[in-house]
Formats: structure tokens, C-alpha cells, sequence
DNA sequence: CTCTTAAGCGGACCGCTGGTCCGTATCGTA
DNA sequence: TACGATACGGACCAGCGGTCCGCTTAAGAG
């Protein structure tokens, strides 16, 4: 295997450029004023080890944001009720996805900086496909549902960064009325009552 | 009031340029494959001619979809049933959401352009909130429908211009089976059954 | 500690884009 | 035909993502 453990300077620059972009994001007021130049100067490093350690832009928020994703992940994939792979669909559908809204809100700006990364389509990702296959398959774990598919897509699309970031942001809904509303539609979508 | 009749040469070319982009951006495999100079030379004028009629590239990226849009939003407005006002809501919202999707279809780089315009987010844009304001009117029209807000926002996110593109492009789902199944959910949104 | 080597660094540089500017050509009118 | 207003067009500009290569420095061997 050749396997070689890297260079002590060049982690710790990893993560001073990952500090760097997570602040700049969250600072500013859109992904497109964060220049991978302005990026390099606050993380106090060149252009060019961006553009090493990360291939381009979208390496570096999807480094970014996998980042910040991975608890969720984990929690889903092998976390305890309702979110674990242990909790019947009907209760662990809605909790998946206030999960991905959750998520959403409090890394509003790292969500719509990937999602909006230039024509990268959202659904060209890899962790979309994650995703969706997740929600898929659980949602046809419940008796009578043939088209998973199509109703996880629909079900992901409700809480896409920028509409979140809108009703969040510019619309002003509060945090727990958007959580409110989403569940009630996923109740709807299930199945009534 | 100081209407001034444009110049017939200006309204020429104004054609001429909006032609031009709807022929390139139906060609192109990207959006961003097509640049503001392709346009100009394609219409045969100079690019300050671009400039000065469209204000900036999502202006006359907006100001091409809507001259598309218009036959839709005319047959919404006051058009006959199911998709004019006469309809009743459980037959006009399945109706208006299957018009969405098929003008999608149709136009699916001009929607696709215009909604990954940058950092422009599609809810900013003035047609969102037509599409929005009319589905929500008519879902609240419905018994016991409190949040319609948030339902018409997330049947929308239902059929986004880059969730369409890919299902019907990348995964080749056909075309009836979008309608089909865009209608099954919607049917299950509206109430079961 | 020193020497050697290759991994890592950084910022000048490049190509290309959206957008501006203004001298010139054209339209519409009297 | 003459003349003012309007529109034209392409050279030009600033700023972006991304590349390149001479220099620096970490880290294992002796």
C-alpha cells in the first residue's frame, strides 16, 4: 500500500484554510462574495495549496460541508431512535427529515454555497444520492407506497438550502414554525390523519 | 406621459438577440456554456447592444422565460378549466402543478438558466411569487387548509427547473411518468384517496 | 546534528467572463 | 436634405478561478 502519511505543515493548513472558509461563509452575506483568494488570505496560506488540497472550488465546500455534515450521517446510519435505522418508517421519516431541515438552518450558508456552486447541479453529488437512497428506502418499507423514488426527491426538494435560507432569512419565519410546517406537510405526504 | 416609440432598428435586434439565446441555450449542454459574446455574434449585433436592451445576462435570461411564459400565465389567469379561475381547487391545483412541470419540460434550459442564474436566488425573481401567491390562493381555498404557504412552496420545490432536468435527462425518466407520478403525489399532498 | 530529498509552498501569471464606454452610424422628422 | 436624438459595436477593463514553477522546509538516514 503507498500509503504516506503527509506532511505535518501541510494538515495543519488544511485546516486553517477549512477555519478560514467556514468563517468567511457565515460572514458573509452571499457564497459568491467569498473569493478563493480571500479564502487564502485570511486562512495566511497561497493560492495554490487551495487549490492542491482541494482541486477547486466545489472540492473545497464539499470538503467543507461533508465536514460538518458527518455527525448527522453517523447518527443516521447508526444513531438510536428515531433517527437510527432501528425506528419504524412512519416515525423515522419525519424525524430524517427535520433532521436535513435542522441541518440546513444552522449551516444555512455552507448549504447554499454547495448547492449553488455554478451549473454542479445539486442532484450530480454524492451525498444527494446518499440521501435520497435513504429516504427511498424507507419510504417503501411502508405497506402500499410504489413510488418512493419520485416522492424522496419531492420530499428533499421542500427543504433545499436556498428555499430554507429564504423563508429563514428574507421571509422571516421563525426556526420552530418552519419545523412545525414541515412536519405537517411530511404527515400529509404520508398518508393523512 | 413620455412613452417614446423605440427606434424600428432596436426592436429588430432586440428580436434578433432573443432568438439567437433561445437557439444557443437549447443547443448547449450547459448554460454557462453560453456566454454573453456567442449571444451578441449568433444575433449578429455588438455586445453593448446586449447590454443596453436586457440591463444585465439574467435580464435577458428573465426577459426570454417570461416571453415564454406569458401563453402559460395568460391560460392561468383567465384562461378555462381546469387551469382558469372557474376550476374548483381539488381539480385546478393538480392542473396548475402539471402546467409547471410541463413548461419545464419544454423550456428546460431557458428554466434551468434562469434558476441557476448565479447567485440570484429563484426565490428573489418576481415570477416565484406570481407562481406562489396563485397556488397558495387557491390551496387555502380548500377546507382545513391552514398552512398553505408553506404547502404551495414546497409543491414547487416539487418540480424546480434542475430536479426536473435531471430526472427527465440524467435518469431518463420519461415524460408521462414525471406527469404520473407528480400528479400521485400532489393527490396525496391534496388529501389521499 | 547534518545531509539529502521530495513534498509542500506561494504568488505572479493566464485565459476568460460579465460589464462599460464613447466615437460613429442610423433612424425619424420637418 | 439637414439635423438631433437614439442606438450601435467592439476595444477595453476589472476580477474571477485556476496553473506553474523556483524556492522552502519537514523528516528520515547516517
Amino acid at each position: 500500500m503507498p500509503e504516506r502519511k503527509p506532511r505535518a505543515d501541510a494538515v495543519r493548513n488544511r485546516e486553517s484554510v477549512l477555519a478560514a472558509a467556514d468563517r468567511l461563509f457565515a460572514t458573509c452575506a452571499s457564497p459568491e462574495d467569498v473569493t478563493m483568494a480571500d479564502i487564502a488570505a485570511a486562512a495566511g496560506v497561497g493560492k495554490g495549496t487551495l487549490f492542491r488540497g482541494f482541486e477547486d472550488r466545489t472540492g473545497l465546500i464539499r470538503a467543507l460541508y461533508e465536514s460538518r455534515l458527518e455527525p448527522v450521517r453517523h447518527a443516521i446510519a447508526e444513531g438510536p431512535r428515531p433517527l437510527g435505522p432501528g425506528a419504524p418508517p412512519a416515525e423515522r421519516i419525519p424525524a430524517l427529515l427535520d433532521a436535513v431541515l435542522c441541518f440546513k438552518l444552522d449551516h444555512r450558508h455552507l448549504s447554499v454555497a454547495l448547492e449553488g456552486t455554478g451549473s454542479d447541479s445539486p442532484y450530480r453529488a454524492a451525498h444527494y444520492d446518499w440521501w435520497h437512497g435513504t429516504l427511498r428506502d424507507v419510504l417503501e418499507q411502508l405497506p402500499g407506497f410504489t413510488d418512493g423514488d419520485f416522492t424522496a426527491h419531492a420530499l428533499l426538494a421542500a427543504v433545499r438550502a436556498d428555499l430554507v435560507d429564504h423563508l429563514a432569512d428574507r421571509r422571516h419565519v421563525s426556526r420552530e414554525r418552519l419545523r412545525a410546517d414541515l412536519a405537517a406537510f411530511t404527515a400529509r405526504v404520508l398518508g393523512g390523519s
